[in-house]
RNA sequence: UGGCCUAUGGUGUAACUGGCUAACACAUCUGUUUUUGGUACAGAAGAGUCUAGGUUCGAAACCUAGUAGGCCAACCA
């Protein structure tokens, strides 16, 4: 157990805390409470990381609760989908529970809250609530129906959940405070009339909780010691406080634990989006082909495009957790997938592009089965074998008439390894009308232990079978889509997010399962679609190989452009490269101080007066820069600048300075 | 114009709660190994912690002011 300490995050801290303040371990108690309203995406999965991560530290019980009080867009489709996601996600809930169950409970402490004065029940149209609410930097101003008599506000409200008013015409209302500085205290709504059919308790209700009494009262009915949200209900932690509290004073006796709320930020990934209704806009507009399209951030696209679970848990544990916006680049969750399929995905060849190789001295009615590693990382992997004859294809790719050094691939005269096979060497092509090539025509060499530089893939054709290959893209072309309050973030929808393709894939792939994963050698790694039958293959491709091949070679798309030059890299002006000298400069050793100042000197030529003077006023404490700025003040001194008050100014307060080194050099003019 | 929250390399998180040259991961760039231009290994570059004051022997951390960003006015959660 003493792996060694792992930085601890701030909710973490403050549980530490209040198990030193005397909280007993087995208290702690985590929930995780997503509505039914649609799919979970990756955006949850910190979330559901964070609460249930702390369960497992803790070894403390995690509710799986369904705050379900929003019958209009609620549906067990949702449901069923959840459990399902978090379940694949390896996590286990101590409890499957409702928001929904707790809805006798929460009337009854609504009746009482009346008769204690703390709820009404109002009588306004949502326009005049609305209305008198007031804005944020503006106070509201009470309702009129706020004194309505206690009895009477406990007969519109039975007659409310009698259902004897139709939708819109009451409301129960908490009684705190219209002039709050927090919106959530102006007397926020507690419950409203809907006739609508819930998925869970049919018609027994017509009036449905609002999410703020309903969740902080879950979470006390469930005795959750810590309830951990994201950022954006910060404010109504003063509405959660206020409830339970008051709640607390009925029930302290059977529910001994007031439950606390803590906030932390929401991850955001770069080039997509996490809102729920917008995943839910691409999928009622067919921009994909559902909630489980693989190009969706959801847990079911992630799944379906390949991902794991143990990658999608690693990435969450890497991204961490704090209160500060972020937007994550989604090359760490693809390091993350990476690094998982390298050890346990099977390596196979398959060609996505092809261009057929003639290897002119191999017998035409020759075939060989080659023995072939199924993957390197793995040795309880095993061998399989691959067949070769005189008709192969690579990769288009692969193959350039003539190129340089850097090109490890094969080219004319020049000799490259086919993976798990011979050596050729490319003597000539063939070309159609266009000039396109159709053959490459090879000699090969029986000799395999000599060095070439390049080993390509490759697939024997008259052996091969074919695939429908799915290639994805990001699905939107900026960075963050919905960031932009002018623009919709349909407008960044990438239009070529999806690539099909023709793969030709080594025989041994013929009879492959769904979800089986494989690195198809070379490209990417790649799983079998939910689509795939046998006879007609269907695969995706989950990530590509890291490529540094790619990087060198100018970029021919620009989709591709979140690796622009940045702006500041360019070219730093004298002036700015003196300030970076300056802030080493006190480390620096002797020797390299005195190199430093040599080239400060030397870019002080390059200096006008007009950039040294604003950085006179530099911190007292940042003594390296004042250093540096003196030194090039200095130069210029040198070469004829007048010295003026605001140089007296400076040099005079770097004398009094207690730095010998700027005292030094301030002296030494 | 109000209230609340946040600010540390390009990105995300740390810094044992005021104490060594601000750490780790991703990304970037070099090498070495390699029958994957993958992996692995070795290394480099990049941050005085938003700004200005202050407290202190000592501040990324504490205080004040400013700046920037976020959240808050659904019969949504």
């Amino acid at each position: 157990m003493s792996e060694e300490k792992k930085a601890l995050n701030f909710i973490e801290h403050i549980i530490e805390e209040d198990l030193a303040n005397g909280l007993s371990k087995d208290k702690l108690r985590f929930r995780f409470p997503p509505e039914p309203n649609g799919y979970l995406h990756i955006g949850h999965t910190k979330a559901i990381g964070i609460s249930f991560g702390l369960g497992e530290t803790y070894n403390a019980p995690v509710n799986l609760r369904f705050d379900d009080t929003n019958p209009a867009k609620e549906e067990q489709e949702y449901v069923d989908a959840i459990k399902k996601d978090i379940a694949w996600l390896g996590y286990q809930w101590e409890n499957e529970l409702y928001s929904s169950d707790y809805f006798q409970k929460l009337y009854d402490w609504a009746v009482q809250m009346i008769k204690d004065g703390k709820a009404y029940v109002d009588s306004q149209t949502s326009e005049d609530i609305a209305q008198q609410k007031g804005t944020p930097t503006q106070v509201g101003t009470n309702s009129p129906y706020r004194s309505r008599s206690i009895e009477e506000n406990l007969d519109l409200f039975q007659r409310m959940k009698a259902g004897e008013f139709p939708a819109g015409t009451h409301i129960l209302r908490a009684k705190i405070d219209m002039e709050s500085p927090n919106m959530l205290m102006r007397d926020p709504m507690m419950y409203r009339i809907m006739h609508t059919e819930h998925h869970r308790t049919g018609n027994d209700w017509c009036i449905y909780p609002m999410y703020d009494w309903t969740h902080g009262e879950s979470d006390y009915i469930e005795q959750i010691s810590h309830s951990l949200c994201s950022l954006e209900f910060k404010p109504h932690r003063e509405l959660y406080n206020w409830f339970r509290d008051h709640i607390y004073d009925y029930a302290k006796e059977a529910l001994p634990m007031p439950p606390k709320q803590r906030e932390f930020a929401r991850l955001n990934l770069s080039y997509t989006i996490m809102s729920k209704r917008k995943l839910l806009r691409l999928v009622e507009e067919g921009i994909v082909s559902g909630w489980d399209d693989p190009r969706m951030p959801t847990i079911s696209g992630l799944r379906r495009r390949g991902y794991t679970p143990n990658s999608i848990r690693k990435f969450i544990d890497k991204v961490g957790v704090a209160k500060r916006e972020n937007v994550i680049d989604v090359s760490l969750l693809e390091f993350c997938i990476r690094e998982d399929l390298n050890k346990s995905a099977n390596r196979v060849m398959a060609v996505l592009d092809p261009v057929k190789v003639v290897i002119t001295n191999y017998p035409e009615d020759k075939e060989e089965w080659l023995e072939a590693e199924n993957n390197q990382e793995d040795d309880s992997a095993g061998f399989r074998k691959v067949p070769f004859s005189r008709e192969i294809y690579i990769e288009k790719e692969d193959f350039k008439e003539e190129a340089g050094a850097k090109f490890f691939r094969l080219q004319l005269g020049g000799e490259v390894r086919l993976k798990n096979a011979y050596i050729i060497k490319a003597n000539s092509v063939v070309k159609d009308e266009n000039g396109d090539i159709t053959e490459i025509h090879c000699t090969y060499d029986e000799d395999t232990s000599k060095k070439v530089k390049g080993t390509l893939h490759w697939v024997s054709i008259k052996h091969a079978i074919t695939a429908e290959i799915r290639e994805y893209d990001r699905l939107f072309m900026h960075e963050s889509p919905d960031s932009d309050k002018d623009k919709d973030f349909m407008e960044y929808v990438n239009p070529k997010s999806l690539t099909i393709k023709t793969g030709y894939l080594e025989p041994s792939l013929a009879d492959v399962e769904v979800g089986e994963q494989f690195q198809f050698q070379r490209l990417g790694y790649f799983n079998v679609d939910d689509d795939s039958k046998s006879g007609k293959l269907v695969f995706n491709k989950t990530v590509g190989l890291r490529d540094s091949w790619a990087k060198q070679k100018p970029k021919p798309q620009n989709t591709q452009n979140h690796n622009t030059p940045k702006p500041q890299q360019q070219k730093r002006s004298a002036i700015s490269v003196i300030q970076q000298f300056g802030k080493k400069y006190t480390n620096l050793a002797e020797e390299k101080q005195l190199k430093a100042k040599a080239e400060i000197q030397e870019l002080a030529k390059d200096v006008a007066y007009d950039e040294l003077e604003p950085l006179f006023g530099t911190a007292v404490k940042k003594v390296g820069t004042r250093i540096a700025v003196l030194i090039a003040l200095k130069e210029l001194l040198k070469n004829g600048l007048e010295r003026n008050d605001a140089i007296n100014e400076f040099i005079e307060k770097a004398k009094e300075d207690k730095n010998a080194i700027l005292v030094a050099e301030a002296s030494d003019i």
